[in-house]
Order: structure tokens, then sequence, then C-alpha cells
DNA sequence: TCCCATGTGTTATGAGATAACATAACTGGG
DNA sequence: CCCAGTTATGTTATCTCATAACACATGGGA
């Protein structure tokens, strides 16, 4: 990542959630793990917070050393375990471009994620794309399509010069 | 990756250059560096050719062990440096869901790379891709994209049970 | 209550990528 | 031709990212 020299960055334009909203995301996601059966144990949920109090993607390392609250670190498989269950049930996704993951921000099981992610301050936005021409190629082709992945890398709005 | 026991999956269905076919792309690449002034050195000549030669993306340890002719290895850096001048030029493309790599097969300089990628038999299709939808978006929301990554995954033709 | 499935803790290691610095090889100007 | 500047390579070490393997805990049903 090569972030900051290249541009003006307003800080605190994409902030993390907290407060009520942290609280309401959380419950939000208690909820629909009730519904499935699905257990949001303490270290998934912390992960989960943490990923929702951030303001940019957060690397697997950064939520290791962030996992305590008393500043001790997890080890890593706990934290990879719970982000394996996090985009399991679409509570999270893992950006590649960027070896960072994010909280999901699109209130739909099973969608499809893409983002705009920003190079100068590293914010990525996630939006539902528009497929259509893609997997009609992809069957043209015989290509039987499961899942797809769409990264655009370039400046958010507050971080261009003009 | 979880490739092989999930399907059938015929050998030889994505096969790579050997012969004449890989003397005339490794010329071809000789030609376009030469209209512009870069260099196609030894050991970027040579990551070429492996990639060429390949039915599947290949990982850059893989690159790093195959590099020497008579099996020694070569170092990490000259791998990476290597792949970092051929993607500069459009030689090759870097896949980001397989940490792996691929030579280009379309021959058009700065187009847009997308991929059709097989999870059984690991081969992965080049195609370009149609973003006019996701790009009207993108700026509609004040984004100003530079790259776009595109990765889908799922059956090739040959590896489909039906 | 015992079993089994699922989740967690812990240690160790594997896989992917780059920093830093020394040396060599091309390029243009004198 | 030779030198200086730039570009590329060689080499060592290390950093970041991710998972294997196995022991222990927990929780819900037969």
């Amino acid at each position: 990542m090569h972030m900051g020299a290249e541009c003006h960055h307003e800080d605190g334009a994409h902030p993390g959630l907290s407060g009520a909203d942290l609280a309401v995301a959380l419950g939000h996601a208690e909820t629909r793990c009730a519904q499935t059966q699905e257990r949001l144990t303490t270290p998934r949920r912390r992960v989960l917070e943490l990923l929702l109090e951030a303001d940019a993607p957060l690397k697997a390392y950064d939520l290791i050393a962030a996992f305590g609250t008393h500043g001790e670190p997890a080890k890593p498989p706990t934290v990879y375990r719970a982000l394996e269950f996090l985009e399991r049930l679409g509570f999270a996704h893992r950006i590649e471009s960027l070896n960072a993951y994010v909280p999901c921000r699109i209130d739909a099981a099973g969608h499809r994620a893409a983002f705009l992610i920003c190079d100068c301050c590293g914010a990525a936005e996630e939006f539902e794309p528009d497929f259509e021409g893609q997997l009609a190629a992809a069957a043209a082709s015989g290509y039987q399509v499961r899942a797809v992945t769409l990264e655009a890398r370039g400046l958010c709005p507050a971080c261009q010069p003009g």
C-alpha cells in the first residue's frame, strides 16, 4: 500500500461505528445467528466488533494485535477462525488485493460483494455489482461461475486533487 | 485451493505453450520491449518462459523452484522483480485470489484483465471484461477508478459433472 | 449422563513477499 | 575510450500472512 504522501487526505472521512450504532450492528448479527443456529461466540463477536469500529480494512495481524481488551494479542488461529466464520455468514469480506478484511455493509445475505478502494486513505466502499454482462460471457464460454471478486482501485471523493 | 477430489478433470485440457509457439510468444515480447526501450533481460525472459509453458497459474515459489535450468532455484527477489516487470509491461498478470501469476493471453497493451478460474483443474482463462455499468456507478459516487480486478471462480467446461 | 459435534487454546511451521545493501551491466556525454 | 549516472542483478536476512496438528472445553441431543 502507498498511502498518504500522494494526496491530501482528510482524516475521518470514512468513520467506523461506535456507541449505539455499534451495538445495533452487533445485535443484528446476533439475531441473524440465532435464526440460523449459528453461534456468535466471544472471539467471533470480538473480531466483528473490531471490524465494525475500524475506519478502513483491517489486516489479520491488526486484529490479532487489537484483540485483547488489555493489550494482549490473540493467537493467529483465533482470529483467522473468526474471520472464516464471519465470511461464511456474510458478516465480513476479505479484500484480496489488500490482504485485509471489512465488515459487510450491505444488509442482504448471499449477495455478491464488490469494492471501491481508495489508494490514498485506504477506505473501502462496498457496493452491489452488476455482473450481467460478465456472467453471460462466462456462460457462453461454458463456465459455471460460483463466486466473483471485483475490486476497483482509485481515489475516493475526499482524496481527489481537483 | 481445493482441487482434484471434487471432480473428474481431464488433464491437458488447458495446455501451455512449447516449441515454435513458445518461441513466437517470446519473440513478440522481445519486439514490444524493443519498441518501448525496455529490456527483456535473462531472468525476466526466463520467468515469462516458465509462465508461458505452464498449464495453469504458477505460484511465485513454483517459479523460484523451476527457475534454474539444472534444478537450482532462484532467489525470491529475482523472481518477484521479474514478475513486477512483466506485470508493468502487461506480459503477465497476478491473480489475487490464488496468489499466482499467468502470462497475458490478450494481445492489447493496457487492457483490463479479468479471469475465469476453475476450482477443479486450476486453469485460469483470461477475458476482456465489460465494466461500463460498474465504472458508471463508481463515477456517480465520485470515485476515480484507476484499476479493476475481476476474478470469477467456478468450473470450466472440461470439469463439469453433467 | 454420556456422546458427539463444534469451537477454542496453543505450539509450531509453512507460504508469500520485501528491505537493504553490494555488485554488475548498459547508456549517453565528454 | 572512459567515466558517470542509471538501471538491473545478486545476496542475505527478515517480515507479513496463513494454516497444520493436537489437546482441551463446551453445549445440545439420544
